[in-house]
DNA sequence: AGCCATTGGTTATTCGTTTAAGCTAAGTTA
DNA sequence: TAACTTAGCTTAAACGAATAACCAATGGCT
């Protein structure tokens, strides 16, 4: 036995059931002012059927009517992780829930530039969020074409550039900045830093190590620094070159998850912390308080918590072009 | 000077500045057996057309036509995290791809039941997979109503009914039953265990516990539990409790996350792991790794990966009713 | 009685796409 | 030469919802 597949109640189902056009129903269901006309006792008829079918109006077809989609994109990488990148989320959904607007997230997206934007696009959504490594020139091109409005995170708006596009600057090179005054105040001159090896975390350690190089330059400390992968083995092998060549005073671990990395590296090796080596990290994660000695870090706090969220609101609704960088760093000091 | 909003193309201005007719834009775009019969020429100038014109297909108006949709929603808490949700999501992601469906997530939803059921079904994906705790039978009821097939994650078959629904179980129980197996072989009998506080985690808190709970009284051996917020502070009065009321001798945290917290905690009350306290946590992420004593932990691994993902497209494309179980927990043993 | 206003709706069109069912002109066959 | 094929399209009708424009019936006013 084969069941037939159950279809979604349409306005035009209820309109049957309930006896009167397709249009009554639809002026009830969203009290739209020129059904005012309409009296109680159908409004509660009309009501009461759809209640009965279950009705869910669709989506598409009232976005293929109305021309306009109240659905923003997020793209992101393969799962979204982080403290800062979770708290981000949470806001920006319940900040576009309010206007109306569903957040969606479509990850785990290989493809990149135009392909990629093609597949955004054909969702129609009102805006898309992206990180700025997914996005191309022709990718935004395409999407500006289609009247969808693109915000690229992290990315400097001098780097990425494209009509119609809006960004909101993750501006990594102040985390790097706050990691080496702190390094270098305790006195540290022979600083160094590791950078992610793999290539969608790599572009942010390249900016972060920028930071750090310029401060710790201005006041005349070094940087070394060592690629390093996301492996307690990958550690292991940075703290063994670091003993071969003579081990620095500071270190900077690109961010708390690497830094807890080294930390047990740094542990087994027989190295002590603070003591002979001192250690930052940054994001200000959980993690910070579980490691001994605790995690010094530095964050990136939201300068306005509800800023970015309302800025994006801005770009999906008003169209504006919005460039900021709402992210201030700001160092924790804790034991390392 | 207000800029017009850029209109995506359409079929229509394809035909229009082709020269053909909006059937047969179509014919050629979707490579249609029935647009056989038009010459390559013709294909050639409306393809051109449809690139210079940089035509992106309007997903909607299509499922709308089609009656499918290719759309698949993943319902999840806040963020996804976790080591294991995301292999999930990675292979759910791909496989999905495979088969022309798009996984999209959506997050962050605070509304249940029924009124949550309805944002999803507004979308009218073709499933919506979702974590049990989000799901309630007036829900599961709406969308089956509506033809979307519905896979609770992480539910037992039992606990939770509605039409058409399948399950993908993750038992949680297994997991704390491997736990006790681990404290009591290590001849542990005075065990204790910590519950998450919070609603969300709180419900597989409560199922791991359960495991634990029935293999150690199987041994002889009692666990006595204490709930847990997700902060330094929670783990330290945890902590302080066992201190006042005697050490247990072995402690199932929960999951690694809690338990590195539990680990600062003991760290800082002076006890020492494991040779005071034995610590097991669950889910085996890199965390484990940073901490020290390395963290022994309780992993649920996948017993064929790809098999969720074959089996959810199964629930999909076939209408297939599902239930299974593809996990079995692991202990990994480190240092703890 | 004739006119107007109001009530309580309905009709018809549109959004972008797919697709079954035509239809015309040229070529082929009886 | 008439009938039949075939190539190469086109026409038209959906899908579900929104909405401008219309309309019939009733009541009130002059």
């Amino acid at each position: 036995m084969t069941s037939i597949r159950p279809r979604p109640a349409t306005i035009t189902d209820i309109a049957r059931q309930a006896g009167v056009s397709t249009a009554t129903v639809s002026y009830v269901l969203n009290d739209a002012p020129a059904g005012a006309r309409i009296p109680e006792a159908t409004r509660a008829r009309v009501r009461a059927v759809a209640d009965e079918l279950g009705y869910v109006p669709h989506a598409s077809a009232r976005s293929l009517r109305t021309g306009s989609s109240s659905m923003v994109l997020h793209v992101h990488l393969d799962v979204v992780q982080g403290q800062l990148a979770s708290e981000f989320l949470y806001g920006l959904t319940h900040a576009l829930r309010e206007l109306g607007y569903t957040l969606m997230q479509y990850g785990a997206e290989r493809n990149r530039g135009v392909k990629a934007a093609r597949g955004w696009a054909g969702m129609r959504p009102a805006a898309v969020i992206a990180g700025y490594d997914r996005l191309t020139p022709a990718g935004i091109d395409l999407l500006g074409k289609s009247g969808i409005r693109v915000v690229a995170v992290g990315a400097d708006p001098a780097e990425v550039k494209g009509t119609g596009l809006s960004t909101l600057r993750m501006d990594n090179r102040t985390v790097g900045e706050e990691a080496a005054r702190h390094l270098v105040g305790r006195g540290y001159r022979d600083l160094a830093a590791v950078i992610p090896a793999e290539p969608p975390l790599r572009g942010m350690g390249e900016e972060r190590l920028r930071g750090l190089r310029e401060a710790a330059a201005a006041e005349g400390a070094t940087v070394r620094t060592q690629d390093m992968d996301w492996s307690p083995e990958s550690a292991g092998s940075v703290v063994r070159a670091w003993l071969a060549e003579g081990l620095p005073e500071g270190v900077f671990g690109y961010n708390d998850e690497f830094s807890g990395l080294l930390l047990g590296a740094l542990h087994d090796a027989g190295v002590r912390v603070p003591e002979q080596v001192g250690l930052v990290g940054a994001d200000d994660i959980m993690l910070c308080h579980m490691l001994r000695p605790k995690l010094t870090t530095v964050r990136l706090e939201a300068q306005d918590p509800g800023e970015v969220a309302r800025r994006i609101v801005e770009v999906v609704t008003e169209r504006a072009e919005v460039h900021l960088s709402p992210w201030r760093p700001v160092l924790v000091r804790r034991g390392t």
